[in-house]
DNA sequence: CGGCTGACTCTGG
DNA sequence: TCCAGAGCCAGCC
């Protein structure tokens, strides 16, 4: 916390704001936070801390689908925490952001 | 101090 | 409609 903030840090705070049950596209994420582009957000959910409690399950491309993120088993943990907290996957394992979309003023 | 990398996004063909 | 390439910026070596 710190006296050195990074921008992965703001991020992190983005997306602690998520709901449960609902998701946010990286895109999404990367336009809140000002300099920051969605390949940063990526970058950032890559590094995320198991200490704290980010949800970085809730992130998702802008295709409302899960990237794979190197071995591929983490995103189907992913996927499966996503559905615990109550996200429909469709035939082609997307997320309706109609429905589970996450928005600042929700 | 310089260069490479990354769980993305957008536009063109 | 699907595939491929370029852009973006901070963090790390």
């Amino acid at each position: 916390m710190d006296h050195k903030p990074t921008y992965r840090d703001l991020i992190y705070e983005i997306v602690k704001c998520i709901p449960s049950g609902r998701v946010a596209s990286y895109g999404q994420i990367a336009r809140m936070v000002r300099r920051c582009t969605a390949r940063m957000v990526g970058f950032a959910m890559a590094s995320t801390p198991e200490n704290e409690n980010i949800p970085w399950q809730r992130v998702i491309n802008s295709q409302g689908k899960i990237s794979p993120h190197g071995a591929g088993f983490g995103s189907a943990l992913q996927r499966q925490l996503l559905e615990e907290e109550g996200v429909i996957f469709n035939e082609e394992n997307i997320v309706d952001f109609d429905q589970f979309g996450w928005k600042p003023l929700d």
